[in-house]
DNA sequence: ACCTGAACACCGTTCAAGT
DNA sequence: ACCTGAACACCGTTCAAGT
C-alpha cells in the first residue's frame, strides 16, 4: 500500500488520491448503501477517477472494507473515556459497541487476525486492563481474548441484523412481527420462546449487550477472587 | 418455498428437485469451496439443471446460505448429549461450537432474527436451561439472549478467520507469522501484545471458546446466587 | 508514481417458453 | 407444478497505455 508523496496528480484533479482518502470515501458509501452498495465503479465516480485507479491504493475490496472497519473502530476507540478507574473494561467495551452501532456494516469486519492498527490497539487495551485484575498471569491471554471476542462477536450479532432489516421495515414492526411468529409456535416444542414474546418486543439491543458483558465481567472478578488476591473491590 | 409432491420431473432426470435437495447440495459445495465458491451455475450443474430451476425452490442466494447454515446447526443440535444434569448449558454450547467448526462458512449465518427452525430451537433450549437456574424470571430473556449471542457470535469470530486463511497457509504458520508481527510492535504502544506472542502461538481455539463461556457461566451462577436461591451446586 | 479506459471473466436474477 | 435456456444488468479485477 503506497503512500502519497503530496505531489499534484497528472490530470486535472486538484486533490491526489491516497489510501486514506479512498478508505474515507468508502466509509461514507458503506454508511449510505451498505456493503453490497459499495462498488468500485461508484466509489471511483465519487472520487472523480476510474475504478482501476483505486487498485493503486488498496489491494482489493476485502482489504478496502477491512480498512474501512478499522477506521470506524479507531473513531470508537478515540471516544473511550480516559479516567480508567475500576470499570475500564466495561467503559471500553461500551464505547466500541456504541461506535460500531453507528456503522452497522463494520462490526462483522473487526477481527483479531486482520491485524490492522485499531484492531490491535483494542486487543492491547483489553489485555492491559485484564492484566491489572487479580488474575494469574497465565490466564491473561485467554481472558483478554474472551473479552475481545465478546465485544466484536456479540456486537456483530446484535448490530448486523439491522442492516438486513433496516431498509424494508423499522425495528419496532420487525420485532412485532417476530414476536407474533414466536407466539404461534407450538408451546410443547418451544416452551421458552412462546412465553418470551413480550420480552422480545420490549428489549433494548444495547441493554442486551450490557447484560452479557456484565455476566462476563462478573465471572472474571469471581474467578480472580478465587485464584488470587483481587486488588480492586467487586464492581 | 414450495414443497415437492413426489412426482417425477418432466425431463429425463430420475430425482425431482426439492428445497431439501438444493440446500443439501449447497452445504456440500460450501464445505468444498466456501461462500464465494457457491454459485448458482455450479450448483445447478451438480444437480443436472439450469440455474433458473433453483429459484423455484429457494428465493435467492441469501436464503440458500441461511438455510444451509440452519441445516448445519440442526446437525450440531442433534449431537448434543441428552443427559442434562447441571452442565446442560455448557454441553449445548460446546456441541454447537464443534458442529459449526466443521463448516466454517456457517457460523456467521446463524442468527436469531433469521427465525429458521434450528436457530429457534437453539434459542429455546438455551432459554429453557436458563429458566432452570435460580435467576429471577424477569432476567431469563436477557441472559438467554446473552448466551445465544455468545455462542453464535464468538463461534463466528473464532471459526470464520480460518476460512480466509486456510487455503493459503496452515494455521500454525499463520499464527507464527502473526506472533512475529506482534513481537515487532512498539512495546510502549502495545505493552500487552508484545508480551503475548508465546500465548498466541500456543493457544487452542476451542479452549478460547471454553474460557469465555466458563466466564459467562460463572457470572451467571454468581448472579443467580446473589439474587435468588440457587437450586444447583456451583459448577 | 499515479491514473485512464476499456476489456475480461465472471456473477445473481429474471422470464418467456416449454412439458 | 416444475424446469430450460438465454438474456439482462451488473460485478471485481487486470492491464496496456498514457502523463
Amino acid at each position: 500500500m503506497p503512500r502519497t508523496r503530496g505531489r499534484a496528480p497528472a490530470g486535472g484533479r486538484a486533490d491526489a488520491l491516497s489510501p486514506e482518502i479512498v478508505v474515507g470515501a468508502a466509509v461514507a458509501l458503506l454508511d449510505e448503501r451498505g456493503e453490497r452498495g459499495l462498488t468500485f465503479r461508484l466509489l471511483a465516480e465519487r472520487l472523480n477517477t476510474g475504478a482501476g485507479a483505486l487498485y493503486w491504493h488498496v489491494a482489493n475490496k476485502d482489504e478496502l472494507v477491512a480498512l474501512a472497519a478499522d477506521q470506524v473502530l479507531g473513531q470508537a476507540l478515540a471516544a473511550v473515556p480516559r479516567p480508567e478507574n475500576g470499570t475500564g473494561l466495561r467503559a471500553l467495551a461500551v464505547a466500541v459497541f456504541d461506535g460500531l452501532d453507528r456503522h452497522p456494516w463494520a462490526a462483522s469486519h473487526v477481527t483479531a487476525p486482520a491485524s490492522l492498527p485499531n484492531g490491535l490497539r483494542l486487543f492491547d487495551r483489553i489485555g492491559t486492563l485484564v492484566a491489572r485484575t487479580g488474575l494469574p498471569a497465565e490466564r491473561h491471554f485467554a481472558v483478554a481474548t474472551a473479552v475481545f471476542y465478546y465485544v466484536t462477536g456479540v456486537s456483530a450479532q446484535i448490530i448486523a441484523p439491522a442492516v438486513t432489516v433496516g431498509a424494508t421495515t423499522d425495528r419496532a414492526s420487525f420485532l412485532a412481527r417476530t414476536a407474533e411468529r414466536w407466539g404461534r409456535l407450538d408451546p410443547a416444542a418451544y416452551p421458552f420462546l412462546t412465553g418470551a414474546t413480550a420480552a422480545l418486543r420490549d428489549h433494548d439491543d444495547r441493554d442486551q449487550f450490557l447484560a452479557g458483558l456484565d455476566l462476563l465481567l462478573d465471572g472474571l472478578s469471581a474467578s480472580g477472587r478465587s485464584t488470587a488476591a483481587d486488588p480492586r473491590p467487586p464492581t
